[in-house]
DNA sequence: ACTTATACCTTGTTCAGCTATGTGTAGTCC
DNA sequence: GGACTACACATAGCTGAACAAGGTATAAGT
């Protein structure tokens, strides 16, 4: 059900990363970072779900019912070119901090 | 002042890795972030002091009185044992949880 | 006198993520 | 028939870290 905690600020980016390919649905989302990350992420859908909503209520995902290929109905989330910036600027952002992270925790100096 | 914004989480690791060399007084904390991440973490005081308070309830730092190099009064931080072995968890957790992230945003499969 | 750097602190607010729970369909296994 | 798993969506209440914006005070430089 719940996998492990997120370093929050990062979720926003994994969504958007998981969607810059293709639409895809929610629960396909979360099985998409599961399967890229060998289960380290473990989104719980009660925090996928709304992060979903706050992304589109932000104009960053844009949102519309379908089918899957198993004929179920589910609601498929596309990147907007808003969404698209933010990925890029996030992912700027995210490699740049973790990197610095990085470099503390591996620094040995007082 | 304020520097760029947190993932959250991240600030305990920071400054319990700050501290794990020897005692530091929290703005010399602040300093050594910006020092070791090329400015790239600039822990704002408003934020550093209450994560320093936390960090003392929780058993994971002791705090006491001292003067620093220039006979100011400040405050020193130093790593409890509880302390040690918190760093040494999050830091895996961390690093786990980063090479994660940095996997998703390389991927491109759909 | 003024500014900068040092060094500490608190109060109020926000909102992401956590926890728990609910709905319903469809396939499989015994 | 009954139980179980996987799929697919959703919301409501809570917590607490981080943010924003202030405040006190000393010392050194110009």
């Amino acid at each position: 059900m719940s996998g492990s905690d997120i370093f929050t600020g990062t979720l926003d980016i994994l969504i958007l990363k998981a969607v810059a390919v293709g639409p895809l649905h929610g629960y396909a989302i979360g099985r998409w970072l599961r399967l890229q990350s060998d289960d380290v992420l473990d989104i719980d859908e009660g925090v996928l779900y709304p992060a979903l909503h706050r992304l589109g209520r932000r104009g960053l995902l844009s949102a519309k019912w379908g089918q899957t290929d198993t004929g179920r109905r589910a609601r498929f989330y596309a990147l907007t070119p808003d969404g698209r910036e933010q990925l890029k600027s996030e992912k700027t952002r995210w490699t740049e901090y973790s990197k610095a992270v990085h470099s503390v925790l591996q620094s040995s100096e007082g």
